[in-house]
DNA sequence: CAATTGCGTTAGAGCGCTCTAAATCTTACG
DNA sequence: CGTAAGATTTAGAGCGCTCTAACGCAATTG
């Protein structure tokens, strides 16, 4: 009762295996006669090759592993589309491994992924310090997404965090604001470079840069803007590291009786689906997820064809999603 | 170049193959020295077992194939993780496939989680209809989870919806509403089953539904808010079909100059993270998916254990989760 | 008509691993 | 010291597939 196999097919059709296997990979040196009565033979018994035994006998699986940082956050999954389209043009398959924001279960899920052999890690927003990655791009080329440090040894795909913190500062300035103060990413990953992004862009217009201690979600925002009420002056816009951030702050400002975007405009970062919300209507630094993720895997695959050995990076131009959240400052 | 095999760690321990194979897989049976040896020469080379081969020479794969009817979809992404703490604690590898919302793609992933010879599939909201599924189910087991209907050859584990809708329902009566208008999911698979338990509830209850046409996001809500403004009488309360149309609702009411809940009470479905977000703050049905993904697995492994062949269904009871888009209707 | 060509087909080895059965080595006991 | 029991180790077949080399056969050619 287990599942046929390629013999099974061959002595229906009458035919030898290695025919079948020719058939199976649609082979052009098979007569029709023979080529119809395999497939019907296969149809009729339900044959699937099995994908193990062929991929020990090719040297190769024609399988690519992402590992994703987190599947709870929706900002990972354009990425996802993007990689899984161009793996579909190259006739890979993708396997997915939820990393769960746990840089332990990122480990072993390169480790799956290897045993699996797969020809290439697609590293979505990792966890894994520069060793790991040194390790796993010692074993099979890996590309690192969305991760705005250098990866030695990987291919790095981001988009200029610095320059996108710039463009919120200038758009926020261009309204008229002078007084922009930024709630910060605490030890996440981006938060560096965004921070460093407002405060040079600050600096260079000749503004006064005032950073608060955040984190990654809303939570965290509502204690840096109670701090800012209670203990130090409002400012007239926020820039918050990102858009959870930036939620949390649209609702304590209200709760603290403070209107957006009438008495303080705020901007949040990777345009994710809450920024989009009408309710929530966030103007926001958007990435270009999609087309990240197919340079991935153009990238990587590109890399296993030519062997090139040297990585590469690429930065790609973050642009300024403008909605209801800003306007200019209220007049003195 | 390529990479060292059992046969090149067994060498340079000075064994044979198959002692390195029982070391591999950790047999009690090997003498500490061996054991050592081996592992040491792994070490070295940097030795991985080739899954492929491995799962070629048992009969099984020890490998779980999950599909999800959509990565964006943060409903489903608890799921996942109830499938994969579950799946973990025996001991299975959980492979995911993205169904991108298309039941032509959802039919290809099942098909490559066919070829890689899991033992059971996990199918997340899917969209494949009863063919499908009966198809797919008499090759390997499977499971469905979250999507109400009944799914022939196949396990399901769903909520209660039409309960869901009542609790809903009974909310706002006890609230003080009467005029209770619901916005349905139109082709949504989940849709009938939750208008079906509105309707019921409200006849039970001596009120008269109002049923209008939706969707499944946010500008679904508008056409229908704005009907209801323009042809029709605005109700006290609206129970949309899920928590996207119900943000949706909430900025069409207030771009029409109505307050939540002050004038319009508003209830959605699902309890995503659009729902906690603190400004919006959405009154909600919660399912328990983390429990869902959980079961799934352990259904889905308990019958390939027991062979057990009739399928089985679980409905979990859906709860309220109660927040600030709900109030008691303003006094005529 | 024998020799050559080329298409369609097949035999058989081999991919890296597990598993059974058998071989070898220890240890213990009379 | 011989031998049986038990503990370790190994040989070798086989999992389902691909791939190379070779084979059979019809068509072509001198």
């Amino acid at each position: 009762m287990s599942r046929p196999t390629m013999e099974t097919v061959a002595e229906r059709a009458g035919v030898s295996r290695a025919l079948v296997s020719l058939v199976m990979n649609n082979s052009s040196k098979v007569s029709e006669a023979k080529r119809q009565a395999v497939l019907h033979a296969a149809e009729q018994l339900g044959y699937r090759p099995n994908l193990h035994a062929r991929n020990l006998a090719q040297a190769r699986t024609k399988t690519l592993g992402m590992i994703i940082n987190d599947i709870h956050n929706p900002f990972f999954a354009e990425v996802v589309y993007g990689v899984e389209a161009a793996a579909d043009d190259y006739g890979f398959d993708v396997l997915i491994l939820n990393g769960g924001r746990d840089a332990e279960r990122e480990r072993r899920a390169v480790e799956t992924h290897l045993q699996f052999q797969v020809e290439a890690l697609i590293l979505v927003g990792p966890k894994l310090d520069d060793d790991d990655i040194i390790r796993a791009s010692a074993v099979v080329p890996t590309v690192v997404v969305a991760s705005g440090r250098d990866n030695p040894g990987a291919d790095t795909i981001t988009t200029d965090e610095e320059r996108g913190a710039a463009l919120a500062v200038q758009h926020l300035v261009e309204l008229g604001h002078t007084d922009i103060v930024h709630i910060d990413g605490a030890a996440n990953i981006s938060s560096r470079a965004r921070s460093r992004g407002y405060e040079k862009a600050m600096r260079s217009l000749g503004l006064e840069p005032r950073i608060l201690r955040g984190g990654d979600d809303e939570a965290d925002a509502e204690a840096a803007i109670v701090n800012l009420a209670e203990t130090d002056s409002m400012p007239t816009a926020i820039f918050a590291f990102n858009d959870l951030v930036a939620a949390g702050a649209l609702s304590t400002l209200e709760a603290a009786g403070l209107r957006v975007p009438d008495d303080v405009s705020v901007v949040g970062y990777d345009n994710t689906f809450i920024a989009e919300l009408n309710h929530m209507s966030l103007t926001t630094v958007n990435q270009p997820r999609h087309q990240m993720g197919q340079l991935a895997i153009r990238t990587v695959l590109e890399r296993i064809e030519d062997d090139r050995t040297e990585p590469t990076r690429i930065d790609l131009a973050p642009t300024l999603s403008v909605r209801r959240s800003t306007a200019p400052p209220r007049k003195a």
